[in-house]
RNA sequence: GCCGGUGUGAUGGAAUGGUAGACGUAGCGGAUUCAAAAUCCGCCGCUGGCAACAGCGUGUGGGUUCGAGUCCCACCACCGGCACCA
């Protein structure tokens, strides 16, 4: 009989569908088991191959944990707001909600072509009222206890979105979703405080189970460092703070820089001699992007405030002040004091603009370039109290001066910025805030959420970068709930980050329309122990639903500090070449023709065996065959099959060696060995025969990777039949350490280190043994004429390494 | 520039400091076939040799070790991330 995977891919699928084996059950005997992936954004142009890597390891993982005899959640849902739906609804003038609702469907129809175990009754779409209706009472929370504020400042301003975009949207200076320049522009917007967060969002990374790059990106991410404010006099009268690692060098600082927006530089403006080539250089920055002022960073610019100097409070001393884009107004004070002497950068403009440099530190050549050493190499010298002191002593001498003198404090400082949460765009949750004239800025009362999308006439921004719901004047007027006066709503949406901060929650109790998630789900079901995702949102998604997942522990609504107990990455697949799959390059993948031509279990099992998982790896149409291949030769074992449902002898060894690699593959995502190790096991089912009962093990293995294949098999040989279930219901196949190893066992015999023969031995022999027939070798032999046996290294079942020298 | 990662046959990739190249793909030879596909069997790192065998071989150069793809130092190349982070 035929493999006839589409025949029988179309049946176990619509059993499943029926008998909703993955239905997962709220309450149970059984340990539970949260599994996750990142769900996906139903883009227009469907799946590709890379969305099937994740979800199939993560099917695996969770369909062995089923028959190891765990509650299993493996939930599915869409991340449904964003731009490129908006940008298509404008362009074809189809509400976003109608495209969602069709891409939506084309993705679930994928998505159940590949045979996961998804728990459809639980799917989730955060466009749905129902659903944002508690994205939008988290934000409330958030409001209410202040870690949502309105503030102006510098944003990054797509020019052709016409949206502000967060910092970490910003993909090489470009707008991350259409590509085009980004500019500053100052603007009003909503900001979450996660820094409020962020000594938390370090520390507790310590007890996760996270792999280490993931940890390390997130903890340069958020980017603790402790210095000193400083603060510097100004012949203007202000007082000018910065924030310094180095303390230490105060003696070097020859000068200041302010960020061009820096909010002095304006109100100085009546003392500034060169006001015009000021101005300029400040306009200029602004048209600026982030990408192009790092692009340009090989030549320092800058513009010296003729008529403001500083004083330096260590020596008194008056220092220039200049601005440089160089200086970022989003870290530390948006000021510096410049150490040229010690630092590269300092260094560079320094010897541009002809500044002072002063050695504080010895060991370099400050001719050549800065010193930047900070460990105890170097020694403090011009630098008064501070001469002879290693730099390691001299930065705590230097704070505990600043101190007493009144002129600086210790500081923590984070890399970490605050959450811009606006956009000025449709396809979002509304804010639920009204503006009255009276009250200010009033929360909606939660008895009015969801707070609805109102439909509008047209989606695109209006030219001044008001969203399109300003436009909505019947929506936008409405009355006060503190005064009953008049006021308006906030037009402004949320980020698409806001609905997957949470999602992973309402998967727990999805239908419930009184609470987010009740606290009995919430306590059963949380943390997700195992969240596998992309390495492209450990600092974005990973790090902001993190810290709402934070929050809602301090109000009580979630139990555990953290969301994801374990976090996985997986590598990309890239197009035939070697480049990454995109639509201008034509080399997309759509897994769905795999399926047509293969079916699905070869896909699922190509998509595993293709490569280590956490790496990149190029798909290869040609190369699928094999993993068809081998689908076939398991499908025909069932023709060769001896009729005894033991396992028998032959085969005993193995079957156990198989199950122990296969179950602790899975474990660690080597997906690519487990297939190995069965491929290994059927081409030996070939080489020795097997019996039904050998075949049942193989089945069991396999029904993770293949479960259309593995339940058609499993009727077909009558084991359905026998136990009066699926083979996923099975429980997972069992090893005996004793019975994986082999009676004997070939060992390496090598000569000083070089491999010179091999020889036969039963299984943990002995060391004597071992040397006895090394030395029987001919080849052996022959390597020991003239020569003498000075030492002998046995690793045992693994190699004998004789020592020879030359016999005197 | 900074941070992280990766370099292994024609190719995707295996390998707790212990026989480098498992398992696939491609290729070559054979069986089957009128023929092809499919399937099955065998070969398949490089160099020399009829062969036995020998030498070389995991980006480059050093080092540690009885033994290094694996550990250490320096360098090169490529990929990914980035906010010139003071």
């Amino acid at each position: 009989m035929k493999y006839d995977f589409a025949a029988i891919e179309k049946k176990w699928q619509q059993r499943w569908e029926e008998t909703k084996p993955y239905a997962a059950e709220t309450f149970s005997d059984k340990p539970k088991f949260y599994g996750l992936i990142e769900f996906p954004y139903p883009s227009g142009q469907g799946l590709h191959v890379g969305h099937p890597r994740p979800f199939t390891a993560m099917d695996i993982v969770t369909r062995k944990k089923r028959m190891e005899g765990y509650n299993v959640l493996f939930p599915i849902g869409f991340d449904a707001f964003g731009l490129p739906t908006e940008n298509y609804a404008i362009k074809n003038h189809i509400h976003p909600a109608e495209v969602t609702r069709k891409n939506i469907v084309n993705f679930t129809n994928q998505l159940k072509m590949l045979g996961y175990g998804f728990d459809w009754d639980r799917c989730v779409d955060t466009t749905d009222p129902n659903y944002y209706k508690w994205t939008q009472w988290i934000f409330l929370q958030l409001y209410k206890k202040g870690l949502a504020y309105k503030t102006t400042m510098p944003v990054n301003w797509c020019t052709s979105c016409k949206c502000v975009l967060a910092n970490e949207e910003v993909v090489n200076g470009v707008c991350e979703r259409c590509g085009s320049e980004v500019i500053r522009k100052e603007k009003s917007q909503w900001m979450l405080a996660i820094t409020k967060y962020a000594q938390r969002l370090i520390d507790d990374l310590d007890d996760l189970d996270y792999i280490e790059r993931v940890k390390i990106q997130q903890r340069n991410w958020i980017g603790r460092s402790t210095g000193a404010e400083v603060t510097f006099k100004t012949t203007a009268g202000d007082d000018l703070v910065v924030y310094t690692t180095r303390p230490d060098t105060l003696f070097g600082a020859t000068y200041m820089v302010l960020a061009p927006e820096h909010g002095y530089v304006n109100k100085w403006k009546p003392l500034i001699q060169n006001w015009d080539a000021v101005a300029a250089y400040v306009d200029d920055a602004a048209h600026k992007s982030d990408f192009e002022r790092s692009e340009l960073n090989k030549e320092k610019t800058g513009v010296m405030l003729e008529g403001v100097k500083a004083v330096n409070p260590v020596n008194g001393r008056e220092i220039p002040i200049f601005i440089s884009d160089y200086v970022l107004v989003t870290y530390g004070t948006g000021a510096i004091m410049a150490v040229p002497a010690h630092d590269d950068r300092d260094w560079e403009f320094a010897k541009k603009f002809g500044c002072e440099i002063v050695e504080v530190v010895k060991g370099g050549n400050i001719e050549e370039g800065a010193f930047t050493l900070k460990d105890d190499t170097g020694v403090m010298v011009n630098s008064g109290f501070l001469d002879g002191l290693t730099v390691k002593q001299a930065i705590p001498a230097m704070k505990k001066w600043l101190v007493e003198q009144g002129v600086g404090v210790e500081k923590v400082n984070y890399k970490l910025r605050d959450w811009v949460f606006s956009r000025q765009r449709y396809w979002g949750e509304p804010i639920p805030l009204v503006n009255c004239e009276k009250c200010g800025w009033v929360p909606l009362p939660e008895s009015e959420l969801p707070l609805v999308l109102p439909q509008v006439e047209s989606y695109e921004p209006t030219d001044d970068g008001e969203s399109p719901l300003s436009k909505m004047t019947d929506w936008v007027n409405t009355t006060c709930p503190c005064c009953g006066g008049p006021a308006k709503r906030e037009t402004d949406t949320m980020p698409q980050w806001a609905g997957s901060s949470w999602y992973f929650l309402r998967y727990m109790d999805p239908h419930n329309d009184k609470e987010l998630v009740s606290k009995a789900a919430e306590e059963y079901w949380g943390p997700v122990d195992w969240y596998n995702g992309g390495m492209e949102h450990t600092t974005l998604h990973l790090l902001y639903s993190r810290f709402w997942h934070k929050f809602l522990y301090d109000i009580g609504v979630v139990h555990t500090k953290e969301p994801y107990a374990k976090r996985t990455s997986h590598g990309m697949i890239l197009g035939e070449g070697g480049e990454k799959m995109s639509k201008s390059r034509g080399n997309v993948v759509n897994p769905n023709d795999i399926v047509n031509q293969y079916g699905a279990d070869t896909m699922r099992l190509h998509i595993m065996f293709i490569g280590d998982f956490e790496k990149a790896v190029t798909w290869s149409n040609e190369a699928v065959k094999g993993s068809k291949r081998f689908l076939d030769r398991c499908w025909n074992l069932m023709d060769i099959a001896e009729d005894s449902e033991a396992v028998s002898a032959k085969n005993e060894a193995i079957i156990h060696k198989t199950i122990k690699k296969v179950t602790e593959d899975i474990d660690n995502l080597k997906m690519n060995t487990a297939i190995a190790a069965l491929m290994t096991m059927v081409n030996e089912f070939y080489a020795k025969g097997l019996t039904k009962g050998d075949l049942e093990q193989l089945l069991l293995l396999l029904s993770p990777f293949a479960p259309h294949m593995v339940e058609e098999m499993w009727e077909l040989t009558g084991y359905a039949a026998k136990y009066g279930c699926m083979a996923m219901q099975r429980p997972w196949p069992e090893y005996e350490h004793a019975k994986t190893l082999d009676a004997e066992k070939e060992m390496a015999v090598q000569v000083n280190g070089k491999l010179r023969a091999t020889v036969i031995v039963p299984a943990d022999a002995e060391d004597q043994t071992v040397l006895d027939a090394a030395l029987k070798e001919e080849k052996i032999q022959r390597q020991m004429q003239g020569m003498q046996l000075v030492k002998t290294i046995v690793v045992k079942n693994k190699l004998i390494n004789l020592i020879l020298k030359p016999a005197k």
